[in-house]
DNA sequence: CTGAAAGCGCTAACAG
DNA sequence: CTGTTAGCGCTTTCAG
């Protein structure tokens, strides 16, 4: 276990002072060049490694860039929008933390409050369902931390955000539907706690609305992602008296249930009932049929959340910075499961 | 903007010592039972929240868990190994890190750095494919953080590794194919530069020689996990003279692209070509037809690496502690597009 | 059981 | 351009 050398090593060696060293290291422009030379050679020589935890401690900022999701796996949307974090975060010279929330309130304010404990320079949160109350977004403000949100937001707060046009995307793949000839069309949408359920689930009737089609005799189901429910709503579709001929899901993990559940039962997709999910997760292009999908620009919501943060964070004056409420557009990749033969 | 408040406010307004109320707050036993609860009280009353910069730099440990892994997205396992992980450090009151190397070597590198500098107590890391250099993990071990290997480990290090029984997964799911009746496997094997990957094709190949069945007449070609390449694997398998009537692939993943590109030409799996995965993704079990995988004890990995790091971290005598090399079982679930009708 | 004092390793005025 | 002097907020001897 080798010695872990500190700016005072290097001091000494070079017989200066540790202010110098400290200066040289951060490449501080009141240092020779030959002195940054020498501290630089000597650091690369003992291999000394800053101690973050010191440096943020005395210069009263971190470089620590706090993320919290609602589960990391399963959705490739948050993955890629954790790339789309990452990116941005290593060219500004951040390191980003990705915690959990599993989906539960408790479990996200503790993350939180471990985030703000930690002095992160920044929050990224894409809020949990359960999240209904924002005291510990509050306490991360209340203590001059930065929360940005992203896909998942919320306008209780007055917070920057980052998201995507779910009323757009919905309201567009029910339209694309419609065209197909589908004139029945289910729906199985996620939590109305969500804010972007409640946006697809909008999109999805404005779209009944406007091409005529009655509202009200749309059948909804709410399922929450990633449970089973997906299976008991594709039955009760089926069950019903008059069986929808398309269904669009809140999510394309769903679709790939419901796909499942239908081809079981053998019927035909997009024959006897077409299918459209939204995220845009490549799976749906493997599977079989290949499964029509609202795309979101995932890594590029991580990419605009991450800078707007750090922009927030860096800030003399967040006063007059105010927030942002960004909302990126949203594609139909129109696929087998919905287009007429 | 609330004031943050620190030890030295509580002990003013109790008017007792800083290191009283220090003492009090972590529970330490020379405190009396009146002054603990006034200390808790006032925090309380006052939002304190401790910074735990400032408490790891003083106390010279951290809370940390560092945890680098290939990628986020995409592989279910990893996700799942992180759930074990995160259960366990939230247990022991750690907090834990993630950072992904995308898998390339200089990225785990930077990784491992920013995490050695972030002083953590500890770092697992599952390997890039490209690593074939281990000086940055000897660095954080000169640096007294103890590493542990998950899921993909290497034997050039004397490192602590929790890992899963590769070999006899693809051993035995290859001896499921030849039980079927398949005579002729193909094998799409992973990066050799992963153990894993070699594993699985050393449990393969020994399956067909137990069997009786020619090795060398088996083919086998490379393809990297998530690339492109299992289509013209896929299409390279089909071109040959003595067409594979199965084909064992090294993960999921590519189990299902496979499946598409079969799929696509008309090809009926299994009852033309047979195919199974690796890992237990519970997509498999979603496609159509299901598709036979190998199960890993993805969270039980996440849990029992954490556990060991967290001991190495917290022992007082590495040497004698050792280093342990856990190899979990895995289990073959067979599934539709291996079973013969 | 409690307090005083001395740092952890680094940054940040303030002089020179 | 460089050194000196104070801390950041907490932990930790060492006395009492």
């Amino acid at each position: 276990m080798g010695k872990v050398y500190t700016i005072h090593d290097i001091a000494i060696r070079l017989d200066i002072s540790k202010s110098t060293v400290s200066r040289a290291l951060r490449n501080h422009p009141d240092v020779s060049k030959e002195t940054k030379e020498l501290v630089f050679e000597m650091a690369k020589k003992l291999n000394y490694q800053k101690n973050i935890l010191a440096s943020n401690l005395a210069s009263k900022n971190t470089n620590l860039i706090g993320v919290v999701i609602p589960e990391i796996a399963r959705q490739h949307f948050f993955a890629q929008a954790l790339s789309g974090i990452q990116k941005v975060a290593k060219e500004k010279g951040y390191i980003v933390m990705v915690c959990q929330s599993n989906e539960e309130l408790q479990e996200e304010i503790n993350q939180v409050n471990a985030l703000v404990n930690s002095r992160v320079a920044g929050i990224l949160i894409s809020l949990s369902k359960e999240t209904d109350s924002y005291e510990h977004l509050q306490f991360a403000i209340d203590r001059n931390i930065p929360v940005v949100l992203f896909d998942r937001g919320a306008d209780e707060m007055e917070l920057s955000q980052v998201t995507v046009d779910d009323y757009k995307g919905a309201y567009d793949v029910t339209k694309h539907l419609i065209h197909q000839g589908y004139t029945n069309p289910a729906h199985l949408c996620g939590p109305m706690s969500l804010s972007i359920s409640q946006k697809r689930y909008n999109g999805f009737i404005d779209a009944l609305k406007d091409a005529g089609l009655s509202a009200s005799n749309a059948h909804v189901y709410q399922c929450d992602n990633l449970s089973l429910d997906a299976k008991d709503a594709t039955e009760r579709l089926l069950s019903l008296k008059k069986r929808p001929d398309a269904v669009f899901c809140m999510s394309d993990y769903i679709a790939i249930q419901v796909l499942k559940v239908l081809k079981d039962k053998g019927i035909r997709v997009p024959e006897d009932i077409a299918l459209a999910g939204f995220a845009g997760d490549p799976i749906t292009d493997l599977m079989d049929p290949t499964i029509t999908t609202v795309e979101q620009p995932a890594f590029e919501i991580g990419v605009q959340a991450c800078r707007r943060v750090i922009m927030e964070a860096e800030s003399e004056d967040r006063e007059t910075l105010g927030v942002i409420n960004k909302v990126l557009p949203t594609k139909v990749i129109e696929r087998d499961s919905t287009l007429r033969v």
